[in-house]
DNA sequence: GTACAGATTGAG
DNA sequence: TCAATCTGTACT
């Protein structure tokens, strides 16, 4: 079953730590690439400092941000890794979940840990920069019979954001499941 | 216009 | 430990 609309408004930590289990699939060269998700980070602004949009910066590259949940915001990292995001909430509020670890379903003892190599996997690039995942053809996520238990889901603080000072680099926003 | 650093990764 | 390599931001 697609995930809808509603799915997405909810709220930002709600939505990242319902994302764990969920399935992820794309369409590409008429074939199916699916995976579960099994680690997420949740970017609130503008309050958060890690955040792009924090104090409503408003920029050609991160205006998807600010779209209602549901949503794909997509960028470029040190100029060769994407990041895929998908919005969460209402529109102009700049929050969103980063997607960070997947496991494909096809392959056996395999996870996409980290961001980069995840895009690689599923072929994602700027081209998907606002893609409605309710709506799209070729990118959406889908509810699954798997759910983890709340021993099985670790919290931590969020990856690669030291800049973000004691409080935000700190603050335990990052979603991984332990064991699969 | 120039300088700089980042939500990363893989090689050495 | 470090380079690869694009883009927005904060300067001159």
């Amino acid at each position: 079953m697609r995930l809808k609309r509603d799915f997405f408004i909810q709220s930002t930590l709600k939505v990242a730590q319902d994302f764990l289990g969920k399935l992820l699939v794309r369409k590409y060269q008429n074939k199916l690439i699916a995976g579960i998700i099994t680690e997420t980070e949740a970017y609130i602004g503008p309050k958060d400092k890690a955040a792009h949009s924090y104090k409503n910066r408003f920029t050609k590259r991160n205006i998807a941000e600010y779209f209602l949940g549901g949503f794909c915001y997509i960028y470029l990292v040190y100029g060769m890794h994407w990041q895929f995001n998908i919005t969460t909430s209402l529109a102009n509020k700049p929050e969103c979940v980063l997607i960070r670890g997947v496991l494909p379903i096809s392959e056996k003892n395999f996870l996409l840990n980290g961001p980069g190599k995840l895009c690689r996997y599923f072929n994602l690039d700027g081209s998907f920069f606002g893609e409605d995942l309710v709506f799209s053809k070729r990118i959406w996520l889908e509810d699954s019979k798997i759910k983890f238990k709340k021993s099985e889901i670790k919290r931590t603080p969020r990856i690669g954001i030291d800049y973000a000072g004691k409080y935000w680099s700190k603050i335990k926003w990052r979603f991984v499941v332990e064991k699969i």
